[in-house]
RNA sequence: GCCCCCAUCGUCUAGAGGCCUAGGACGCCACCCUUUCAAGGUGGAGAUCAGGGGUUCGAAUCCCCUUGGGGGCACCA
């Protein structure tokens, strides 16, 4: 088998196009991924470009959110354009639509000329008018042909009025069809597509399913894939291709990302930006593993795999054909699979924001210093479903004055007395213990032999000196964290809980 | 309302007519390990393959219908 990174067929070609109207999506990072992977996998080349006709919604804030979330998950394009003000990188560009104003212009005064579009004179009201109608009369909503036949005269009268007219596309009838990659055969009849639609406003600027068709023709795109959303676009998409005389490309549909209601993914009932879950610290590995493992399967057991093993295995023909609903267990299983796999430096560079914000948020009173931090990964590496669960998981360590609940304090088997027996015991055991032998297998012997000796379970005292020195009652193991708390905190807290259990 | 798509454990999925007494993973439960929590190990519950008809010697797999779910029908993308 040869390797997928070394083949190269430059005459696959396919794209994400976002548009900046907001944060990076999960879904739209999911439909980025695959097309990378398609790409990466045939040797083909992955064209990022710009949506960003709708200026009423579109933001430099968001594109450059898209842009960095995109590079932090690691799915880099071989064209497109880089952050606001950066030139671009490809052949083909501009990759913004709004720098591609001429090319619409041109492609638009083609249909005019070809009378394969037609100027529309109807005004938003006469069109929601029509609408209502429709709905009322229980009729498929369509644009009702109003501006189609207008002659020359009734043309050049309206512009004469000073009425700016939108551009429409013919649709012309017959059955439209086209063999998809993931779902095979679809048809759909040109009646059912609404009527002509708009391909540029009357301000000018140029919609959607036009710019697409007009872009994915200049850039020479040979396979669509996006959601499954885009499947009742695609004849108008096919339609205009045709009207524009250039080769249609393959579609495929991925199917899309629910809620856990199995609804279309939304910001309402899901948490979607890519942002939000890399600030709850999840990794790239583990959202990427999960992405692609969401409609797609290797056809093995493998559940964790790299993305140079997803890309090598990917086939585009496997993609699952029903959408799948986001199961956050699963993701934090599997994040929690790739922070242990992660290697000790590396995570503790990723580590270091999640303190840094932490310490301004006064959840910690100190920021540890990268070796602390490292020196606690083994035991703290592989209880972290997600970096930011570091701060629950240690972050006593970094305070000044630990909560302790007393009710917490006193183990199940115990009451006030004992406890406080005991931690005082405990306390005169450690004393005896200088900086030197504050070890975590010289600290544990003596305690099991105070433990004998008075006749306790083991679990009791360790448990109300857990609660001593952590306020917590499931911490790391026991005696590593007192080490890495140190003789004097840790004797300190003991102090404190014996006083607390006195005034109680 | 119209058009289109989809349908295997709660969830993600394996399955390309006999390998299926339907496999794996997450989650859940139990046990082991164990000072708590994790991690790891072992085991378990969990799917009459949405239902009904065909085709076939044989169907989760192919066909049809029904039902259910989803998506789309803008001078949004």
């Amino acid at each position: 088998m040869p390797d997928p990174e070394t083949r190269s067929d430059p005459t696959i070609r396919v794209r994400i196009a976002p548009s900046p109207t907001g944060p990076l999506h999960i879904g739209t990072a999911r439909t980025a991924l695959f097309n990378y992977l398609y790409a990466h996998h045939v040797g083909g080349t992955f064209v990022f470009r710009l949506e960003d006709t709708d200026v009423a919604r579109s933001t430099t804030e968001f594109e450059r959110d898209i842009l960095e979330g995109l590079h932090w998950l690691g799915i880099e394009w071989d064209e497109g354009p880089e952050v606001a003000g950066e030139g671009d990188i490809g052949a083909y560009a501009p990759y913004r639509q709004m720098q591609r104003l001429p090319g619409y212009a041109a492609a638009a005064e083609r249909l005019l000329e070809a009378d394969l579009a037609y100027p529309c004179f109807c005004t938003p009201e006469q069109l929601e008018a029509d609408r209502r109608a429709q709905e009322a009369a229980k009729l498929p909503p369509r644009y009702v042909g109003r501006c189609a036949d207008l002659t020359a005269a009734e043309r050049a009268a309206k512009l004469a009025e000073g009425l700016r007219p939108a551009t429409r596309f013919r649709v012309r009838p017959g059955v439209v069809g086209w063999n998809d990659l993931i779902r095979d055969r679809i048809e759909i009849d040109t009646a059912n597509l609404g009527g002509d639609f708009v391909i540029v406003r009357a301000d000018g600027t140029p919609l959607y399913h036009f710019t697409v068709v007009v872009d994915d023709a200049a850039m020479e795109i040979s396979h669509v894939i996006r959601g499954e959303d885009h499947v009742s676009n695609t004849p108008k998409h096919i339609l205009l291709f045709e009207a524009l005389g250039h080769p249609v490309p393959e579609f495929g549909h991925l199917p899309l990302i629910l809620n856990p209601d199995g609804t279309k993914m939304s910001k309402r009932k899901s948490q979607t930006a890519v942002d939000d879950y890399r600030a709850q610290g999840f990794i790239r590995e583990g959202l990427l593993n999960y992405l692609a493992y969401l409609g797609w399967h290797p056809g093995t057991e493998d559940d964790i795999l790299a993305i140079e093993e997803i890309v090598a295995r990917f086939d585009i023909d496997k993609v699952q054909k029903g959408g799948a609903r986001f199961d956050r267990d699963r993701l934090e299983w599997l994040n929690g699979q790739w922070i242990r796999r992660l290697e000790p430096d590396d995570l503790v560079d990723r580590l270091r924001p999640f303190l840094e914000r932490a310490a301004e948020a006064g959840q910690i009173d100190r920021l540890p210093s990268d070796d602390e931090v490292r020196a606690l990964l083994p035991i703290v590496q592989e209880r972290l479903p997600t970096l930011a669960a570091i701060v629950d998981l240690v972050g006593f360590l970094w305070v000044e004055d630990l909560d302790v609940d007393p009710g917490v304090l006193i183990p199940k088997r115990w009451d006030a007395a004992t406890t406080r027996d005991g931690l005082a015991a405990a306390r005169e055991v450690l004393v005896a213990h200088d900086g030197v032998t504050w070890e975590a297998d010289e600290l544990e012997p003596p305690l099991r032999a105070l433990v004998e000796a008075r006749g306790w379970k083991a679990g009791d005292l360790f448990m109300a000196i857990r609660v001593a020195t952590t306020g917590r009652t499931a911490t790391p193991p026991l005696f590593d964290t007192m080490v890495a708390l140190g003789r004097d905190r840790t004797l300190a807290r003991l102090d404190a809980a014996i006083g607390l259990l006195a005034a109680a």
